[in-house]
DNA sequence: GCGTCAACGTTA
DNA sequence: AACGTTGACGCC
């Protein structure tokens, strides 16, 4: 028998007829990888029987059931003279206009299927672009060939206007290191240290050094700016031509994804910009991979197959033989976990770590001061000082962004009288009071209400907000600053983002155009406001109550509330030539209860080693990750018990597999937003020291899980998945 | 898991 | 008769 495995083949041409065997006899076997889920009773791959041979990688359309669908040849075979009498269907089609999928883009999907527990063909056609499914090989063709024509780069190297801006030391050592060792790379840069400039610097050497190479860059879902694609764009479409640049992400339409696509899988395209979903890009040149702000959570899959594109990007590298970067000012503890600490150092992982903790333009990381929230009178919400400074530098026309990550009004409403409370019928959670639009909402089910004019309970009329939320910060500060001037004597202007006030289309750029053009004075906004983009007349940021991340039953939620404030932080003071001619100080205000935690001093000096290292030393003492590889099962149902019976079966069953001793499981319990949308929601946490006896352990386990739910205590489950690494727990 | 089909219900 | 809802079944 003969096994095809080269990449590609000559498919158009009849096979030889070695065996006697008729052109029009469907003599070949095809494995082909179809959309199937993880828990079906298929397997992977389903068999087909085709006239010609296939390569793999090749696109197919396959009969299943009585549908026609989209599949990848994963093997090829010549029928042997026993499995002929096996009854095959044969292939319908073929989108023979695209090269096959090369083995580097079919090891990455095996891998992933494999490692998050799904099934490879679900795996492979969520990689692939949507629009895919429903063309036929000529509409292909044709789409192919609308691309064809390359637009030639413009003359030689000799317009990069960015190549006039000269490095930093620290940025030269970086870029000298990247290029002499292999990696992966851990670009351990302070916010303003210029990373991105490190990136577009590696990106452009290796495109100019090798005229096929292609680079991969990625960013956090939030990041992909109409503004950084064209700054992009911009860079290296002088360079490398028009349409060296593509972008990948899920808010383009199909055909716009599908375009793309096809220009990076036929190498037209040189650089791939794109969010999580990009990782799995057809690149057959690919060389260099950057993830910038590696520890960002948007890059973990949240639904389907849970992917860490991180991760994945970290092994495609390996994999294909391309260099990785990954960038971040507050690195994951799974990254910093895995980096050498200087070089020469041998101690710590394999990541090449590249530190830059200078900020361009001397510009100095701003002053944190603490207020000891202790000390303010009961109820207070924004204390005297922190009124005070923001009140002295509206007076010298300067910035304040301030930070509360809840948006609505309030996240109560509650009757005085009888205890009621705005708690969603659907959901175990309260539902938030809107006030802009009179609405109780539920953020977890969408639920919405008009408010009661009384109590819905017993009729009291005065039901009032309990806590605050962004838009009644807004009108706090508002009536707070109102008597106050600026310096032109027009009076204060507060405005807000957040998911809520920028819903509409293009509302999220005029809000950021009128901080820019400086006709705002105090910006109010959650999260949304941290990340990326730079105001510089800020010279205060403020997070006014952060701290119900340090008890939270989540343990990696210090994590995230450390690399939201330096990332906050990182807003102020950004001009350093601004705060000079203002004779102004950048300043970040951290209002708590608990000034003394080690988060809160690790933050005065700006150290992430310090936090991470406590953080670390904390994890490493209780066994938790980077120590230790978790996995969750969840299960969901209508009552809570059936889910946690069901889970408790399962962990029941497990006892027999081989790898159970090296793998502790927990008992099942609920997830802490327990119900949503009348959905009772438990999961279960599994552990293991090692990842090998993990993996073996889950793969050995999906099949009795989905035996169980065919048993009388799967009943009433509405459905199970595992995380792998899950990112909360 | 998902689409399909048959069996059953509801409505003009 | 036309349409919607439910459940069992099989997918190579």
């Amino acid at each position: 028998m003969t096994t095809v495995s080269r990449d590609s083949l000559p498919g158009v041409s009849p096979p030889p007829s070695l065996h006697g065997c008729n052109t029009l006899q469907p003599c070949w076997r095809l494995e082909v990888a179809v959309q199937t889920p993880a828990h079906s009773a298929l397997g992977d791959l389903l068999t087909y029987a085709s006239t010609v041979p296939m390569a793999p990688g090749a696109l197919v359309r396959v009969p299943l059931g009585r549908r026609e669908v989209l599949g990848v040849v994963w093997a090829c075979a010549e029928r042997s003279a026993d499995d002929s009498a096996l009854e095959l269907k044969t292939v319908a089609g073929v989108l023979d206009a695209l090269p096959p999928l090369d083995s580097g883009w079919r090891d990455l999907v095996a891998f992933a299927a494999r490692y998050y527990q799904r099934s490879l063909g679900e795996v492979a056609l969520a990689a692939l672009p949507p629009q895919l499914r429903d063309l036929t090989s000529q509409q292909l063709a044709r789409r192919l060939k609308r691309r064809a024509t390359p637009v030639p780069a413009p003359d030689e190297a000799a317009t990069d206007p960015a190549q006039a801006v000269a490095l930093s030391g620290e940025q030269s050592a970086a870029l000298a290191r990247f290029e002499a060792e292999t990696g992966p790379f851990l670009l351990f840069g302070s916010t303003g240290s210029g990373k991105t400039e490190v990136y577009l610097r590696a990106v452009a050497a290796l495109l100019a050094r090798d005229d096929k190479a292609q680079a991969l860059v990625m960013v956090p879902e939030i990041n992909l700016t109409p503004q950084l694609e064209a700054r992009v764009r911009d860079r290296f479409e002088a360079r490398f031509g028009v349409g060296a640049v593509v972008s990948l992400h899920s808010g383009m339409t199909h055909p716009q994804r599908l375009a793309s696509w096809l220009a990076a899988h036929s190498g037209q395209a040189r650089i791939v910009l794109g969010t999580r979903m990009a990782v799995f890009a057809s690149m057959p040149l690919l060389k260099l991979i950057v993830v910038d702000e590696e520890h960002d959570p948007s890059y973990k899959q949240q639904e389907g197959a849970r992917y860490s594109a991180r991760d994945l990007a970290v092994w495609r590298g390996q994999r294909e033989g391309a260099k990785v970067i990954l960038g971040s000012a507050t690195p994951s503890l799974e990254s910093w976990h895995h980096s050498r600490p200087a070089e020469g150092d041998d101690t710590g992982g394999r990541y090449v770590r590249l530190a830059m903790p200078g900020r361009i333009g001397d510009g100095a990381l701003p002053t944190v001061r603490g207020v000891d929230m202790n000390l303010q009178p009961p109820k207070t919400v924004l204390s005297a000082a922190l009124l005070d400074a923001i009140g002295q530098r509206i007076a010298r026309g300067e910035q304040s962004m301030v930070f509360l990550n809840r948006r609505g009004y309030a996240p109560v409403l509650a009757c005085g009288d009888c205890g009621w409370k705005s708690e969603c019928p659907h959901c175990s959670a309260y539902r938030v009071f809107h006030k802009i639009d009179r609405t109780l909402r539920c953020h977890h089910c969408g639920y919405t209400e008009r408010v009661p004019r009384a109590c819905p309970a017993c009729g009291n009329p005065d039901i009032a907000p309990v806590g605050r939320g962004t838009e009644r910060l807004e009108e706090h500060l508002a009536e707070l600053f109102a008597p106050v001037r600026r310096p032109d004597g027009s009076a204060v202007r507060i405005a807000r983002i957040d998911a809520d006030s920028t819903r509409k289309q293009g509302a999220l750029a005029r809000k950021l155009a009128e901080v820019h053009s400086g006709e705002v004075d105090v910006l109010v906004g959650t999260q949304m406001i941290a990340k990326g983009h730079d105001f510089r007349r800020v010279t205060l940021v403020a997070a006014v109550n952060p701290d119900g991340a340090l008890f939270s039953c989540d343990f990696r939620a210090p994590e995230r509330l450390f690399s939201l404030l330096m990332q906050s932080a990182g807003r102020a003071g950004r001009d350093a030539n601004y705060l000079a001619a203002q004779g102004s100080t950048a300043e970040m205000w951290i209002q708590t209860h608990h000034g003394r935690h080690p988060l809160f001093q690790a933050l005065r000096q700006h150290d992430y080693p310090a936090f991470a290292k406590q953080q670390l030393d904390e994890r490493r003492a209780a066994g938790m990750p980077p120590f230790a590889f978790q996995a969750l099962v969840r299960a969901d149902a209508r009552l809570q018990e059936v889910a946690q019976d069901f889970l408790n079966a399962a962990n029941a069953a497990a006892d027999v597999l081989p790898h159970a001793p090296h793998v502790a499981r927990y008992p099942a319990v609920p997830l802490s937003i327990q119900r949503v949308a009348d959905v009772e929601r438990a999961q279960m946490l599994v552990e293991s020291g090692s990842r090998v006896a993990l993996q073996r352990f889950l793969a050995d386990w999906q099949p009795l899980l989905h035996g169980l739910r065919r048993e009388p205590v799967g009943k009433g489950v509405i459905r199970w998945l595992i995380d792998v690494d899950p990112q909360a727990i």
